[in-house]
DNA sequence: TGCAGCCTTACGGTTTTCCGTAATTGGGCA
DNA sequence: TGCCCAATTACGGAAAACCGTAAGGCTGCA
């Protein structure tokens, strides 16, 4: 069974179900963090120290606080994990409950387990770690058609982008960041083109639709 | 202290870090449900027959799944209590942190105690209950300015108007959207006027942007 | 090497949005 | 009634988005 496990959570109430869920794995070393940054911060240090973590357990959505934070959601942690190249098992436990969510969690950040918080969450929890570590995935049973349907790959790409539009960047301002950080494609043809797609799949009437709809799917 | 207490919470792991905080005031009967029309139906039946319970515990949100609830939610189980005059005092207990929804369940709900799920939220839990207990009402720190703050006034023609820039609709069908419904003021002019002032008061860089901001803020 | 196919980029015309200015409307009031 | 003020509407030029077409560039393959 996994030796060391981190978990990043806020809500303390949640770390209490998180912990009786691991104890009766008999998994001694748990460590806790409420924040993103702590949660990279002691994985990279663990790393680095030859005693990694082999599984960490994330929640998706933290509170702001006064704390200014670089990782702001589960999501940057997951990438962030990925850019790293850990050999560190993730599972996703989080109150979302949107197929389109799951799926990109699994096909951007390749999660190995997506659990979803809810009346059956401690049992679920449970059958995730199991499955993760015979190296299996397991999904949540309200979200196990995530993977089957069939969606546009959405790309890391479509999701900068997105993101860069929905905080109000012109298609020229867009190309001039993507090229200042060596991004391709970045012509303003390049964006229109994706964006045109994004608005098919999606059956948006227009850019601001379109990024209506992503945030109510939670993609971005 | 408190005698018997019901708590309303549909994530199970949550409900492991309740029993904690009560456990730890000695409470001994403590019921939980994982159903608004459970709790409501437990609460009628203890108060037929004289052994009411003394708190009520609440989230606000609950997932929906195959069991058809009448009372949906936190909120309509609130509003089903108040109209039955029970005397049981009431604590809601949510993730939800905007302040305007606060202020609500204060004035509209006559709740006794808001706390937040997060980081502190076990300590918080307690030092409600405490202060319920005593007679006075408590808030969770981050959300302690709901009852004096006077939120800012958006009319319902800009909740309008955003909702259809949402949609997808252009200004000019906008314009002939309003004419249809006789709603004034109806023309492209005004339509733009009125984003213009939403852009500014929400910082918004354009229209997209706006319409993120107000999603995130869930104002629509 | 040469070609096909796909992705990317360039460009121009049309539509929509943006934004300032000016005209019009309507209500309150002497 | 006549005037003022504010809200609404109209309009026009500039900017941005939208959309189709064509050119350029890269890769795989015969």
């Amino acid at each position: 069974m996994f030796k060391k496990v981190l978990v990043a959570e806020d809500i303390k109430m949640i770390n209490e179900g998180v912990k009786i869920a691991l104890t009766d794995f008999g998994i001694k070393h748990i460590d806790f963090v409420q924040y993103c940054d702590d949660a990279f911060l002691k994985l990279k240090k663990a790393s680095l120290d030859n005693a990694a973590f082999d599984l960490l357990i994330t929640d998706l959505n933290f509170k702001k606080d006064f704390r200014k934070q670089h990782l702001k959601n589960g999501t940057d942690l997951l990438r962030a994990i990925q850019k790293e190249d850990f050999t560190i098992k993730t599972i996703a436990f989080s109150i979302e409950d949107r197929t389109e969510k799951v799926k990109q969690l699994f096909d951007s950040y390749k999660i190995d387990a997506y659990v979803c918080k809810g009346r059956q969450d401690i049992l679920d929890l449970k059958k995730a770690i199991t499955q993760v570590y015979q190296n299996k995935i397991y999904l949540s049973p309200n979200v196990d058609t995530a993977l089957n349907q069939e969606s546009l790959q959405i790309q890391n790409f479509d999701l900068e982008l997105l993101m860069l539009v929905e905080k109000g960047y012109s298609h020229h301002e867009i190309s001039t960041l993507l090229k200042k950080r060596n991004l391709k494609p970045n012509s303003v043809s390049a964006i229109e083109k994706r964006l045109n797609n994004l608005k098919i799949h999606f059956k948006a009437k227009n850019t601001i639709n379109l990024i209506a709809k992503a945030k109510d799917l939670g993609i971005i």
